[in-house]
DNA sequence: AACCCAGGTTCAATAAGAAAACCAACTGAC
DNA sequence: GTCAGTTGGTTTTCTTATTGAACCTGGGTT
């Protein structure tokens, strides 16, 4: 399969997936949301090669993720700054770092800890169900086909729906729509 | 850089892209929430090669993402199945779906719809901060250096704490240790 | 015996990535 | 004015990874 056709597929995986999924580009990604923001500076904390750093970052503005703005001119220079479609990878990244925490962390502990400037608390990232706020976990997700659906092919073996609470939905920034 | 490099950096990011961080990996690993878990299905619903399957398979399994289980004798026939480590996945691939679900859906809407069996809810996976209960922003996380910082190259600019409110902590499966 | 199946491996051709050098537009120091 | 320095790249050559097609193995079926 060529990796164009993939934004082409009924698979929201598969077109994130041909925007994101490439190592260099993940780094990228979380040098961006640690406010890196020049070619130069992505060189250097990466240890990416040119080329390669170029054609990432010109992908990525081609796919509004990132967007070039000057930031002075004669010379005139630019720099990488996030979009809110960029922005909104934060959930991703987030979740790559924690996984990163848990599961790859050496014996001396976590690189990083994040703090949230709301309740002052370092914290764990949580993924939560928008309408019943409890956590996440795959057993209780039941997938089925959506308006933008293409062919059964991707479909999984039924599940059958557990027990159900109430609960006050979370509005999130961006929901289904 | 090379790519065995990337697992002993002191970032968990880079650790986990070095698991995860190939497209055909993220493709197999959604397609294992989706549950499956047989070369050959594999093979006809990604359409990827044969000899890369096999080894992104192979590298899945050497780091206990998934794990090789028979599934029947004479002839011996194994199938792939997550292991915890790899359900610990399930926040990354859901942020990468509703990533895709927002950013990247066809007019026609979403290919797939979850519905959460705890509440029978389609929902929109959030990510929450682990004590306040909050909805996460990038601007509202302040990242300072753990005990398995390496080097100062990684830290990002400081970023002054906001206001502060109170909330009981939300118990993740896997909090910090 | 002849053929099918699941789960791979082998091999030649092609595409992508790495490393090092080079380029261009401007600055500021001498 | 010229000479080195800075930023943000491109070019070139070499090496590695991926693709596509065919083949293999250890069984079972008719």
């Amino acid at each position: 399969m060529r990796w164009n056709k993939l934004e082409d597929e009924a698979c929201s995986v598969a077109r994130t997936v041909s925007v994101i999924g490439d190592r260099w580009t993940l780094l990228i990604l979380r040098d961006c949301f640690l406010r890196v923001r020049r070619f130069e500076e992505f060189q250097a904390r990466l240890g990416v090669t040119r080329p390669i750093l170029a054609s990432r970052l010109r992908k990525l503005v081609k796919d509004f993720v990132l967007a070039k703005v000057p930031y002075q001119e004669r010379p005139l220079r630019y720099e990488y700054r996030l979009t809110q479609k960029g922005l909104d990878l934060y959930p991703i990244v987030m979740a790559i770092v924690h996984w990163g925490d848990i599961h790859m962390a050496g014996k001396k502990g976590r690189p990083l800890l994040h703090q949230h400037t709301n309740c002052g608390k370092t914290f764990d990232p949580v993924m939560i169900c928008s309408e019943c706020g409890e956590p996440l976990s795959p057993k209780q997700v039941h997938v089925h086909r959506g308006p933008g659906a293409a062919s059964p092919r991707h479909m999984p073996a039924d599940v059958p729906a557990g027990d159900r609470k109430q609960r006050r939905p979370v509005r999130s920034s961006r929901a289904h729509p």
